[in-house]
DNA sequence: CGAATTCTTGAGTTTCCTCAAACGATGTGG
DNA sequence: CCACATCGTTTGAGGAAACTCAAGAATTCG
């Protein structure tokens, strides 16, 4: 065997062919054929330090991430230098489509760990996406996707309480670690409870609280950034605004 | 001249070409051949009643629509019933674009007002996008100007004190009929205080004391759904998280 | 191991929500 | 054309939720 067929092989097996969030970012899956021409733009696995950022607010539109290990979060810096958390990015989904509006992005974004991510430059992308229906047809539902999640956000923020938000995140996060394939009942955050709060439309303050608050009814088990979810079903009524039922102990269905 | 050139050209008329709100729903325009293709695929203008709904929570994407006169509200229903407001579109602006991302509407769009629109059966819109690379790139482009005013949206409502959410509201709905050709200072508002509190995560009586309020001040003179802007710049101020002026009576800069 | 950050907890205050009632516009039938 | 019903809006009073300020624990990191 030649040494270039064993790097071809490697090459292969680091590409999206083999990719654990393949199904993640091209929901669907397209043909081998259009992998190929995709594997051909994609820069792989470039490795970010903590507190790093993809982008900044400004800068014009030149690659879309796709999100490998670790976590990201999307960020608006209001006029007045608030910082503002517009989503956060798990492994598989994708950041910077913020930037498809305006050809500029609107937000920072920032890795809340180390983490490794592939970037697409976006005019190649674009260009391929014209020549493969397909590929142009998973775009517009990962973007949708997208749009989706920022919807769910609006519904998190919109005249629900406190509580209800926490819980409302929680589970959500839990659900989408499960997607990662890992367990969505115990993670590590990776993101502060000042992050949270931004995020969540709430002072930091509440978010501490409102973690407390659960733990005391037993339905999550928090120190720090581990947590891990005692009761789905309470969480979800909780999310759903039930009130928390009385006695500040562990309560069996 | 035949009968049939006359059709024609009032067709051409009637068509995206001669349209008002071409800059708005396709900014950055394309080709001539393109707007042709185009046309042929466009329902064009169709009148819609008041409360009239375009879509229904659930049902399949079937089409996209461009609001041409009159003004929608995109609704979101949740698990207990309750309504939020996620958007209103104005002329030039497209609705429907919810159910990208699962191929099912998540909201419904509804008319505020007697209203018209045009309409483009999805699966033809991406099968010319396929083969128009230029139309691709704008429906990106709106795509992402969505996108956008969703996050303007989040911005409203996250930490953010009512008078302020109400501000910055009435500053953007300006902006917008602005951009329709209307005056930015004078217009009708289209939607209930309802539809502004669910929009803005309010109650409704906040909203309606913080009209009065702004109407004290001398910033707004409002009543019932007419309203003018008196003052651009106080309003911006309040829109940012200034304090409004201690005395209750107009001030002048 | 100590410094620095992050998180928790407490006390007091403000904002905004809820409940309730009056007011105003709009449209309908007598 | 007017009386009346209906819907949307305004206004008031009281209370609850969440914010701010402040200080003390716990974790992380060098």
């Amino acid at each position: 065997m030649s040494d270039s067929s064993v790097l071809d092989l490697i090459q292969l097996r680091r590409g999206c062919t083999y990719c654990s969030v393949r199904q993640l970012c091209l929901p669907g899956g397209i043909g081998s054929d259009e992998l190929q021409r995709l594997d051909q733009i994609v820069q792989r696995r470039r490795p970010v330090a903590r507190g790093e950022r993809l982008f900044r607010l400004g800068d014009p539109l030149a690659a879309v991430f796709i999100a490998r290990d670790g976590a990201f979060k999307s960020v608006s810096i209001s006029e007045d230098g608030e910082e503002q958390v517009l989503g956060f990015h798990l492994p598989g989904e994708l950041i910077g489509l913020d930037a498809l509006g305006s050809g500029q992005h609107r937000c920072e974004g920032v890795a809340l760990t180390a983490a490794t991510v592939c970037e697409v430059p976006y005019d190649q992308l674009s260009e391929v996406a014209a020549q493969v229906p397909s590929l142009q047809q998973q775009l517009f539902r990962v973007i949708g996707q997208s749009v989706d999640r920022d919807q769910d956000h609006l519904g998190i923020l919109v005249r629900r309480q406190a509580n209800e938000r926490i819980a409302l995140f929680l589970h959500s996060l839990g659900e989408r670690y499960r997607n990662v394939g890992q367990s969505d009942r115990l993670f590590q955050l990776p993101m502060s409870r000042e992050d949270i709060a931004r995020f969540l439309g709430l002072a930091l303050e509440t978010v501490s609280r409102g973690f407390t608050r659960l733990q005391d009814d037993g339905v999550i088990d928090v120190t720090g950034r581990r947590v891990e979810i005692l009761n789905v079903a309470e969480l979800l009524r909780l999310a759903h605004g039930a009130e928390s039922s009385g006695d500040g102990k562990q309560r069996r269905a």
